[in-house]
RNA sequence: GCGGGUGUGGUGGAACUGGUAGACACGCAGGAUUUAGGUUCCUGUGCCUCGGCGUGCGGGUUCGAGUCCCGCCUCCCGCACCA
């Protein structure tokens, strides 16, 4: 038996952690109220102060198990709800997990099991994991996206989102022009001949199944034959997204072709706007807001119509739109460029080059088509990363065909050129070599002429471009002069002229394209959509959702060669032909009938676009959340947050989303689209779903290199200290190697569990290193052997409460001095200011000082140390509910108002004051903290060292009192 | 190339609106307790020649600059022929 049984050890840290686990549990203390639904509960929502919901980014739940990093943001949102609590408030935090998806399918593929199985196998292992943390989660809200009930919703928002269109003249609430409306609403306005059908018939004129390709081509949810990226090496299509700018799959990093293939796309690009100007209403980082702005890149400038001089017999003269930011150069085009894949290219190809062409335009081929031809196929050969590699090398070969400038006239040779993106814009440009680099460097290789229309500056390099700011030159006609005008003057005048010509429009131009929404993968939500005997698509009713998934003979995905573009994707559901042939009556009075259901499924970011909602009413049946919920817990607030614009509304959303900044594009903006059209259709009342969003950084650990370059067990290798300010050296197995730093995981060799961590120190110990590293938005490396410096804080503070050998409380009842009583003040105004402000790592220190304050005091008082285990309460919560408890409390700690700082302590009665001389400390003295500044000023001149300092007369005094005195000598 | 961030002891990091640089912790050194060990306790610890020097580098503003201004550099992240 051990002297000191009663010792705060590893042993009795997980006795104790194990033991409130078990009650938080069985009490429920983390249950949160709701106003409305099943769990209906006014009463219990009245008796608590504001709401307060606190999310934590959708997790995985990955086979490999958790490793220190993956509970970094839990444990940051889990202090903070903590503290909420302790303020009084309502607080939701839950967590769901996000079970559909590609690496779920290719983990069960990997482990030969179904992907159910190996999914809620991973769930088990990371809710015990995640619960041995002291995570207070509502575990009432807990669900995972595979379960019917929750995907049931996901097919039902679909749906919704499959039954709207876009009208861009709707009024919204806020008075801005454009909103998602029923797709009802739009049949009514055709078959009343309100809308105009485009094309040449009337609505009435037209069959059923030309009508649905109508009302179809409007909806937010649509098919497409669209060129798509096609990865054979995964067997699936992916989302521009999901694909990195090597054009390699952001998974498994294989390569992706682009192919024409019908597939299921968003509308996203309806959003472009309101998903841009809305990022000034929320609370989030700069970082993510501009990689938003970025990725649905608007810019502003104007359509131009160019007439084409064809090549071919045409009825209608072939008219090419570009899309130009500086629509004030367009005097200064002097030639034409379209993508290689332009589809009017051929119009423009004549049988022969026309006279004169030289012969740099012409690749060296015979004729015309010979040379487009010959390029669109070197073109098309190219990767993405072949044509980065020569950005700076412009190729490019004429057409034999032009266009007419339509300011002046002029006849402009056309070029196909792969530095045109048939991606962007219109895939065509005017150029304007005096005005833009990339047309300089063209004009420059194929001898065009080059025309400045702004005045550049004396000295301006002759071998540039020009695109700064000055008065426009060269730039009239009969009707119309730009010369003397600024920029922003120049581009207003030249779009109004073009309008009133019909010859262009200002328009605006987004980089965002719609969103490719199939997947020909198992592991997803079905689409509830069936296809009738004419092809034409019909969303399943709501009576018959949910689609379930059905069991297939083989779940993994037909592949191919990663490099067989040629290949065509083949859907695992389609290998079920009883479940895709099905006799349905969907209740629009046809009767039954037989259809075929879609076969693609939902990519994992379906279910990860509303998540959020189903916190707020999980065991609600009947709606996916009752609207007075998502009122009650996403509603707008009275109050915008910091940064936003005068005059503004609040959006909404949950009042804090903790996560990394890898989902700052992806997930951030698909769930902003999806919340923007369900409120457009009555179905929220918040605008945005993440009102506050906080990019946490990363944990990193160090790993090991050997002298092949290998990594190696990093648990297995020994630190040998440098030599005094030298660097420390490892070995392995006695071989020196080399040490890095980088993220946590199986690949580098460096998995640290968590598991491990709280065996050897509990869990409360590793909550608060994780949470003394540094700034949470900062990545920091790990270090399991400075661990120990939070489990002797947590030592110390338990022996100022708890006898080690008897187990008695030690705490006496008596009066703190002064000094101590005003530290405790101070630290509870500090710490509460951090906590809010997610500044852990200072309030850890602060709670620290004022224990080691309380370690020297001869008798530790009850004032002091209550305060103080309560204000630890929210970062380890195990200790400071068992030390509560033995102070004498019962009920729990949670719900404990958290301290208050007594204003009068936060001022001392004395304070040190600063004696600089010439701006240097030289002296320091107590004074008295109200101290006038004659009287300071008096008492400082006169101390000997300062007058040592100023024999030679004193030119100035600067005083601040009480705690600045600067003295500045002759 | 464009945009954003970062740079402080041997290490992770503190420092509110310009006002005692290095809180807190690791490590290290010395000591204590212990048969021993350390996940124990205490003390010390920015650097160098007691007077100085010190917040990436060079200037500037100020009585006073890690903090403000100008010019550079480093590393990290995002975007990248976006018309």
């Amino acid at each position: 038996m051990s002297e000191t049984p009663y010792r705060y050890t590893a042993e009795l840290a997980d006795h104790i952690e194990v033991a409130w686990q078990d009650r938080w549990e069985e009490e429920g203390t983390f249950e949160a109220p709701n106003p409305a639904g099943p769990w209906a509960d006014p009463t219990g929502v009245a008796a608590l102060g504001t709401k307060m919901i606190v999310l934590d980014m959708f997790p995985y739940p990955s086979g490999a198990g958790l490793h220190i990093g993956h509970p970094l943001g839990y444990i940051a949102t889990d202090v903070y709800s903590r503290f909420h609590r302790m303020l009084g408030k309502n607080v939701l935090h839950a967590l769901g997990y996000d079970a559909f998806g590609l690496p779920a399918e290719q983990y069960a593929v990997q482990t030969g099991q179904h992907p159910r199985k190996t999914t809620e196998d991973n769930i088990v292992i990371m809710k015990r994991q995640l619960r041995r943390l002291g995570l207070g989660f509502d575990n009432r809200r807990s669900y995972a996206t595979v379960d019917e009930e929750y995907y049931r919703w996901t097919q039902w928002i679909f749906v919704q989102i499959f039954n709207s269109w876009y009208d861009v003249s709707a009024v919204r609430p806020d008075g801005g022009l454009g909103r998602a409306r029923p797709i009802a609403d739009l049949r009514a306005e055709l078959e009343a001949g309100t809308r105009p059908v485009e094309g040449d018939r009337p609505w009435a004129q037209l069959t059923e199944v030309e009508r649905a390709a109508v009302v179809d081509s409007y909806r937010l949810a649509y098919t497409a034959e669209a060129p798509v990226n096609w990865c054979p090496g995964l067997g699936t299509v992916l989302s521009n997204e999901e694909v990195t700018n090597e054009g390699r799959s952001e998974r498994g990093n294989f390569p992706v072709y682009r192919r024409n293939l019908r597939q299921w796309m968003m509308r996203i690009t309806a959003y472009a706007d309101r998903l841009a100007d809305d990022l000034d209403r929320v609370d989030w980082p700069e970082k993510v807001k501009t990689m938003q702005r970025n990725w649905i890149g608007r810019s502003s400038g104007a359509r131009v119509d160019f007439v084409a001089e064809t090549a071919l017999p045409t009825f209608a003269p072939v008219v090419l739109p570009v899309f130009t930011t500086r629509p004030d150069t367009l005097f200064g085009a002097t030639f034409f460029v379209l993508a290689p894949e332009h589809p009017d290219v051929p119009t423009l190809v004549p049988a022969a080059w026309p006279e004169g062409t030289p012969a740099a335009w012409t690749g060296g081929h015979a004729t015309p088509a010979a040379a487009v031809a010959a390029y669109q196929r070197s073109a098309s050969r190219k990767s993405e990363v072949e044509r980065q590699m020569e950005t700076k090398d412009k190729t490019g070969v004429f057409t034999g065909g032009y266009v007419v400038n339509p300011v002046n006239g002029a006849k402009l040779p056309v070029f196909i050129a792969d530095y045109v993106l048939m991606g962007y814009g219109t895939g065509a440009i005017m150029a304007v070599p005096g005005g833009d680099q990339r047309d300089f460097d063209f004009a420059r290789q194929f001898e065009l002429p080059v025309v400045f229309t702004v005045q550049p500056p004396p000295g301006h390099p002759q071998d540039q471009a020009y695109a700064g700011e000055g008065p426009a030159i060269n730039s009239a006609n009969d009707e119309l002069s730009l010369d003397g005008l600024g920029v922003a003057d120049a581009k207003a005048a030249m779009i109004a002229w073009l309008e009133a010509k019909g010859l262009g429009a200002g328009s605006v131009n987004y980089k965002l394209r719609d969103w490719l929404f199939s997947r020909q993968r198992y592991w997803g939500e079905p689409f509830p959509v069936v296809f009738d005997e004419d092809g034409v698509a019909h969303a399943v009713p709501e009576s018959m959702l949910p689609v379930a998934l059905p069991d297939v003979p083989d779940y993994a995905p037909k592949t191919y060669d990663p490099e067989d573009a040629a290949s065509a994707p083949e859907p695992p559901l389609s290998r079920v032909p009883e479940w895709v042939e099905v006799d349905l009556d969907l209740g629009d009075g046809r009767g039954v009938r037989r259809y075929r259901r879609e076969t693609n499924t939902m990519p994992n970011w379906a279910g990860s676009c509303w998540y959020y909602l189903r916190y707020l009413d999980p065991a609600n049946h009947e709606t996916f959340c009752d609207p007075e919920n998502e009122r009650y817990w996403l509603g707008p607030q009275a109050a915008t947050v910091a940064g936003a614009p005068a005059g503004v509304r609040d959006p909404g959303g949950v009042d804090l989303y903790v996560g990394g900044v890898e989902h700052a594009v992806l997930h951030l903006l698909y769930a902003r689209f999806w919340h923007k059209v369900l409120f457009d259709l009555g179905q929220v009342c918040s605008e945005e779903p993440f009102r506050t969003y906080f990019s946490q950084g990363y944990i990193q650990a160090p790993a090991y290199t050997d002298a092949r370059g290998q990594y190696v067990e990093a648990s297995e290798v020994v630190e040998h200290p440098g030599a005094h300010g030298q660097e420390p050296t490892f070995t392995w197995n006695g071989e020196p190697v080399t040490r890095e730093f980088g993220k946590v995981g199986k690949s580098l060799k460096n998995m640290i569990s968590p598991d491990d961590m709280y065996q050897s120190y509990g869990a409360d110990t590793l909550r608060l290193y994780e949470m003394s590293m540094g700034p949470l938005e900062l990545s920091k490396p790990w270090d399991t052997r400075s661990v120990v410096g939070s489990v002797r804080f947590l030592q110390r503070l338990w022996r100022n409460v708890v006898d080690e050998t008897t187990g008695e409380c030690t705490v006496a009842d008596v009066e703190p001095d002064t000094a101590t009583r005003t530290l405790l003040h101070r630290t509870v105004a500090g710490v509460r200011e951090d906590y809010e402000s997610l500044r852990f790592n200072t309030a850890v220190a602060k709670l620290i000082e004022l224990n080691n304050a309380l370690t020297k005091l001869p008798a530790v008082p009850r004032e002091v140390v209550e305060p103080l285990v309560v204000m630890l309460a929210p970062v380890a919560p195990h200790i400071a509910e068992e030390l509560w408890a033995r102070l004498g409390h019962e009920g729990g700690i949670t719900y404990v108002p958290f301290p208050v700082a007594d204003p009068a302590y936060l001022v001392d009665d004395t304070v040190t004051c600063v004696i600089q001389v010439k701006g240097k400390v030289r002296d320091r003295v107590e004074v008295p903290a109200d101290i006038t500044e004659a009287d300071l000023r008096e008492l400082v001149l006169a101390r000997e060292k300062v007058l040592a300092l100023t024999e030679a007369g004193v030119r100035t005094v600067i005083v601040r009192p009480p705690s600045l005195v600067n003295v500045v000598p002759m």
